[in-house]
DNA sequence: TTTATTTATATCGCACGCGATGTAATAACA
DNA sequence: TGTTATTACATCGCGTGCGATATAAATAAA
């Protein structure tokens, strides 16, 4: 049963380097206070403010149920303001507050620090930024449903 | 900002094909009555049986707060037993129930299933295959802590 | 203009994943 | 041998992820 063999598995690789590369954001993170999944949906508003809530559940490939939670935990803390858009009441439109909007300075830093670490770790960079590419193309076939 | 958009950052795709890897698994380990980590576990034992709850966390690379309730699970469900190692009581040993055991039928056709599924969407399979590869080495140098 | 359908979020329940901590058994050592 | 440290799991709490379902607003249809 040569196939059943974890090394052999397409699915393992991805599923545990996806864990790996989280972990080694979590200390850059944790000086922010806040974590993974929430770093994305800042780097969604940063780039572009006053998003629905479907516009941010699309970047990310994530369902309305986790992102809603996600959202609300992001307004307790502060960093996000959740509120109904005028014109179509079904809407919730998300805005960075002030404090979200000030985590941009410290967060910038994080992803060049984490491309010093993979690279200390024998990881190719090239071989990383290749692959990255590859991926996104995939994402973008799978994505769609 | 450049750095901060989301298409140029190394986590996200990395974080969002496992995701879809895991969504594509799912029909075929619904129709086992298994989740995705699950299976992984059964693969896991499929291979060897006779595991120690450690041996199958490092395999995994879950922590044994994570793979301690999935077993109880499994344990639950009938597909393992747990039992305490007579030579060290500190140990538990995992074993395969019958149930467990006649899963693997159903369960060694699902990864070419998943191929198929992948090259259906323009996904080309070498790039696949030498990718998986290339991140099984990464894990080799990240998971050791 | 009612009624039916679709759309955008939200709620519920459950299974992870993991940091922090606890516990019992074994090993190390004074 | 008695004490301490280590090891192997387990428990707790919390934040995701997601299938199933609910709800309210907007749109389409009758």
């Amino acid at each position: 049963m040569e196939q059943l063999k974890l090394e052999n598995q397409i699915c393992f690789p991805f599923y545990a380097i996806s864990r790996l590369i989280t972990r080694a954001y979590q200390p850059y993170l944790e000086k922010l206070g806040i974590t993974y999944p929430q770093y994305l949906v800042l780097l969604v508003l940063w780039e572009k403010d006053g998003l629905a809530v479907q516009d941010i559940s699309e970047k990310l490939i994530l369902n309305t149920n986790t992102v809603t939670p996600l959202l609300k935990r992001m307004e307790t803390m502060d960093l996000i303001k959740r509120e109904k858009a005028k014109e179509d009441e079904r809407k919730v439109m998300i805005h960075l507050t002030r404090e979200g909007k000030a985590l941009q300075a410290a967060g910038a830093s994080v992803p060049l620090k984490l491309l010093e670490n993979m690279g200390d770790m024998a990881v190719d960079l090239d071989e990383l930024l290749g692959m990255r590419d590859k991926i996104q193309e995939w994402i973008g076939c799978m994505g769609n449903k």
